[in-house]
DNA sequence: ACCTGTGGCTGATCAC
DNA sequence: GTGATCAGCCAC
């Protein structure tokens, strides 16, 4: 395999096993690096930090092309650096420069880390401990070897608790790991864990000279949720958040049915049984870290960041940062940022409602990457020719990496290039993105938008060509469609004939059957696969927004119909009614559960100003006077008597529930079941008779 | 200090 | 009551 020569991709420097880059004072940076006999050695490097200018300037080098950033200035130390740039900027000149010194490092010096490292050749530890109020009650340690150790601490002895983090910071020093692994470590323990050594005066000294453990307020962007928490470094070492890892996963998978770490362990059978407290939470990271960090350890190696940084980077900024290194080292101008505006999307539709039997899916095959590349949409001031150049190469390799994956038996190797090519494909898929976003240097919108506008034709003819074919069409997304065949239709023709109708370059695949299909609305749909699972699509018909009992409600209601038992979906109101009316169903079932996508400040801010409404979940977080942050969830239900009631002056948090006062509002639910069956009643009626010729 | 994109559904609130 | 708007969640 011959991937990691791919200089644009992994780096022109190959440097091998480096473990950690840190900016050392003015000009220097440290290099960590994994010895073959398993120790870590300290490089020391000159750096010369810099920016790129629109104006040239004494001493500045000017760069090849034309692109407006057509200087570079380089400085002797971090703070001539900093100075420089505020200067330049305040005299309203043109600039670009990366905040990161190690990112400024690792682009200018071509090298990334773990070149030539396995994901096992680093020293994972995993850190869990319990607490009881403020004291923490036990502390557990792990690591990628096998190797554990508990400490329990004495009930009200701080002595003991002090011994206790004495000997967590000796440990980690000892035990020398490269990360640190541990669930919420940022959202709370490593928050509360320095709180309490502040307290009891012991150092957490963790980085790999000793120096301390440092956090700084931060934002991660998770799909829609801005999440603020504290961003904890350990110099020479990377700190990974199970909990950020878990939340990362649940973007494209939205399977997670929550993220403690007992949850999240649970959904990849990597539960501990037999162990308890913070043992079983070191064993539970250790496996669940194991599995998700895979993606990120390959990307590591990719791109110019930190370990711990490129799993908070987005997707685009990291494609950007590629562009910046290739650029950089061949001396290239640079483009300005694009103007950024709207451009229509993909083309979705619905063309029939109910349930469907016998229903097939067809889509394009990866359908932007291919348009992209068959018809050329790419930067128009690439002048390198970059983005064509690393989207062919990222295709090619995940083919040959898919290809190798099937002829491997070995279960290592096998996982080793099946997260490869899973890395290649979210790179793949990222580039398209990439046009359309707003700090990408060479995004361009022109572009993205003659992709989408190409992307929308392709289906449109797809679904023509399908119905002249006598199929029936029932609805599509994007890149996808699902129809019901011609009577006697034979897959392969059908296959053949739609692949005859589409330009070079645009493949389509016939992957899956269903048994039926309920459509329901545009993007909101479920289907009965053969072997008799069935698959819950769209907000309207999933959302963890619903009730936990309407959510439950909804999938059963769907399975009768799929399954051919209108009468018994029709049937399920009637028991579900008694039971909230004599209040026998736990209160989780009726409770909602929202991400506070916002600050609490920042929400007040917003209905001061009239430019919100109020909502429950807010209002019930300001109430408790916790310190509530944006990403917290919030779980609570609905009190009084009447149906109709204002949500936010009649909640209250689950926690405060008294299960001998019950006070949910019955009513209130009894309404929002009706609601909900009355929505979906039309699909139950009985089939229409079968018309007579 | 941070940030891939657009499209669609639903419930809650609020102005009319 | 009705429609508009927002927030939240989701599909691709």
């Amino acid at each position: 395999m011959n991937f990691g020569e791919n200089e644009q991709l992994f780096g022109f420097d190959p440097t091998p096993a480096i473990v950690a880059v840190e900016f050392a004072d003015g000009d220097m940076v440290d290099v960590f690096l994994r010895e073959s006999d398993g120790t870590t050695r300290l490089l020391q490097e000159r750096f010369s930090p810099y920016l790129w200018l629109g104006a040239s300037a004494d001493g500045v080098e000017e760069l090849e092309g034309n692109l407006p950033l057509k200087y570079l200035a380089q400085y002797n130390t971090w703070d001539e650096y900093l100075e420089a740039r505020s200067n330049w900027q305040r005299a309203g000149e043109a600039t670009f420069s990366l905040n990161d010194p190690v990112q400024q490092y690792l682009t200018v010096s071509g090298r990334t880390l773990f070149k030539g490292m396995v994901i096992e050749d680093l020293r994972r530890l995993q850190f869990a401990m319990t607490t009881e109020g403020d004291a923490i009650t036990s502390i557990a340690l792990g690591d990628n070897s096998g190797w554990e150790e508990v400490v329990e601490i004495a009930t009200d002895s701080v002595e003991s608790e002090r011994s206790a983090l004495e000997w967590l910071t000796r440990t980690i020093q000892e035990r020398d790991p490269d990360i640190i692994e541990g669930h919420n470590l940022f959202k709370s323990t490593l928050t509360h864990l320095a709180a309490r050594a502040k307290k009891l005066k012991v150092k957490l000294a963790w980085g790999r000279q000793g120096e301390p453990l440092k956090s700084r307020s931060s934002r991660l962007q998770i799909a829609e949720k801005a999440i603020q928490y504290a961003r904890f470094t350990a110099r020479g070492r990377h700190i990974v958040d199970t909990w950020v890892l878990a939340q990362y996963y649940d973007i494209s998978s939205r399977e997670l049915s929550g993220f403690d770490l007992q949850t999240v362990a649970t959904h990849f059978a990597l539960h501990e049984k037999g162990v308890e407290g913070a043992l079983r939470d070191v064993r539970e990271t250790r496996a669940v870290a194991g599995l998700l960090s895979r993606s990120y350890f390959i990307q590591a190696q990719i791109f110019p960041y930190n370990y711990q940084d490129v799993i908070v980077r987005g997707n685009a900024t990291k494609i950007d940062a590629l562009f910046l290194r290739e650029y950089r080292r061949r001396g290239h101008s640079l483009p300005d940022f694009p103007e950024p505006r709207h451009f229509e999307g993909g083309y979705t539709d619905i063309f029939k409602t109910g349930i469907i039997e016998d229903v097939w899916h067809c889509d394009v095959t990866s359908l932007y990457p291919s348009v992209m590349l068959a018809f050329g949409f790419l930067p128009q001031n690439d002048a390198l020719g970059m983005f064509r150049g690393l989207l062919q190469d990222l295709r090619t390799f995940r083919v040959q990496a898919k290809n190798e994956l099937r002829q491997s038996t070995c279960p290592v190797e096998r996982t080793q290039l099946d997260t490869l090519q899973s890395t290649f494909k979210i790179l793949i898929n990222s580039f398209y993105g990439y046009l359309g976003f707003a700090q990408g240097h060479f995004a361009d919108f022109t572009a993205a938008e003659a992709v989408t506008a190409k992307g929308r034709e392709i289906l449109r003819q797809m679904v023509e060509w399908l119905n002249s074919q006598g199929a029936t069409v029932i609805e599509i997304d994007t890149d996808g469609i699902y129809f019901h065949p011609p009577t006697e239709a034979d897959a392969e023709l059908l296959h053949a004939g739609l692949a005859a109708e589409l330009p070079a370059g645009i493949e389509v695949e016939f992957d899956e059957r269903y048994r039926a299909m309920f459509s329901y609305k545009a993007k909101n749909y479920a289907l009965l696969a053969e072997d008799g699972t069935m698959h819950l699509k769209g907000a309207a018909l999933k959302s963890r927004g619903m009730e936990p009992f309407l959510r439950d409600y909804m999938e059963q209601f769907v399975r009768f119909l799929l399954e051919g038992e209108p009468q018994q979906a029709l049937a399920l109101k009637a028991e579900l009614s008694e039971q909230l009316r004599a209040r026998s169903l736990p209160i989780e079932a009726l409770a909602k559960t929202e991400a506070l996508q916002d600050s609490l400040a920042s929400y007040q801010k917003k209905i001061g100003a009239s430019s919100r409404n109020r909502s429950a979940a807010f209002e019930l977080a300001i109430k408790s006077g916790e310190d509530y942050q944006a990403g917290d969830q919030v779980s609570y239900y609905v009190t009084g008597t009447k149906k109709k009631v204002v949500a936010y002056e009649n909640a209250r948090l689950i926690s405060e529930w008294n299960p001998e006062d019950r006070d949910e509002n019955v009513e209130y639910y009894v309404g929002k079941l009706d609601d909900l069956a009355k929505k979906f009643a039309e699909f139950a009626s009985d089939p229409p008779e079968p018309e007579l010729f």
